[in-house]
DNA sequence: ATGTTATTGTGAAAAATGGAACAATATGAT
DNA sequence: ATCATATTGTTCCATTTTTCACAATAACAT
């Protein structure tokens, strides 16, 4: 099933919002309620369901668990997620002691770095040397990874982690990197979020006084 | 001028590409090279810079130090931004202690927490109360906040950070929130960038195969 | 001076996205 | 059993975003 980023990201929300209601003790939900929890319009949630074949019932919505279960399968979370954090620096660091991974059955199973200084093998989550990556990646079957390194490092780490077999990577180094033939490269960038959040408050503000 | 938010992000990239330009040694550069850089299309390259007024030469292509000062004006960077963190845990931390905003003119000023075993008033970025918020970004003219509280505390911080008169939020919960008017809010969501990532390998394999 | 070429700037076409509307229909009420 | 109602699923329409295409023109070569 091809379709946009933006469709993907919401049905992470859905997902997201269904396990709150779960909580609250809620077992239906009807496009409505999402739209609401997601900042969106019931059309919009409806036909996101119908793109993937997800049908509920009319009158009576979707029954919480089902959804969930089909949600789960379609962003690949009925299985656990093994993923590698490449620089352990304060951001890399960070993202390997985050908990908050785990319940969405996302593990980070070892971090690399050039620093021998970093190095630790006996780490609840390993930091290993970036000479073993690539082992490490066909032993362990990775395919995912998250690069944190300076920006003066990224592309030539990147090229690594291509050529270790890495399949996506999500880039928090603040420049845009050429991924090799067959590995995606999704990008969080901090610096430009909070220059488009600058933009948008002063053109508010703007627009207000004016 | 207004736009929607992916052109501003490009704006952003086309600024930070023309940096390393610029720091190789080019003084000018043509609407491919940067299309070439940020992966887009030399076109709409062209076009975001027709949206914002700036212009080029015919043959001869754009002067690089005077489209950066166009860019740096458009995206607010003539002006220190004044940013603070709400929650001082690990990534609160982390982005506290991340040197790379510095060169982006962005300075985080202190970070706020509830627990009082976090504040710290001697720190280079003070931790403080989040009881002193609303008198401390009256005091500083703080107009960002960044989030990076537990999503349980999420909504309520927000609230709060609203109430004292902040005009965006970077937020870090792994959940949407609501805003209160006249405060926008952009979200980093690395759980769901990370599922999106995963979702988009599992079908280019599905493909593959296929 | 003239012609050639490279590159911009933009208007129009195309593609993608999102939203509104409504027919279909299951549920529950009478 | 029939009717009214609520909610889905989908089609169609509007809007947004991207791409294409090419006229305009500045720089360069001859």
């Amino acid at each position: 099933m091809i379709t946009n980023k933006n469709c993907i990201i919401r049905l992470s929300r859905y997902k997201n919002a269904l396990y709150r209601l779960q909580a609250l003790g809620f077992v239906k939900v009807f496009s409505d309620n999402l739209a609401d929890a997601v900042g969106g319009t019931a059309s919009q949630v409806r036909k996101d369901f119908s793109i993937f074949g997800i049908s509920g019932n009319k009158k009576g919505g979707y029954q919480i668990d089902s959804l969930l279960e089909k949600l789960n399968s379609i962003l690949g979370k009925d299985q656990l997620q093994k993923v590698i954090v490449v620089g352990a620096g304060h951001i890399g660091s960070a993202l390997m002691r985050y908990r908050g991974f785990e319940k969405e059955g996302i593990k980070i199973v070892a971090g690399f770095d050039i620093d021998p200084a970093k190095i630790n093998r006996s780490n609840p989550t390993p930091v290993l040397p970036l000479e073993e990556i690539k082992a490490f990646v066909k032993t362990n079957n990775i395919r995912i990874a998250i690069l944190a390194v300076p920006d003066i490092a990224a592309q030539q780490a990147a090229d690594m982690i291509c050529a270790a077999g890495i399949k996506g990577i999500l880039n928090f180094a603040p420049l845009g990197l050429k991924g090799a033939e067959g590995c995606i490269i999704n990008n969080v960038n901090v610096e430009i979020e909070l220059e488009n959040l600058i933009y948008f408050v002063n053109v508010t503000e703007k627009t207000k006084k004016a």
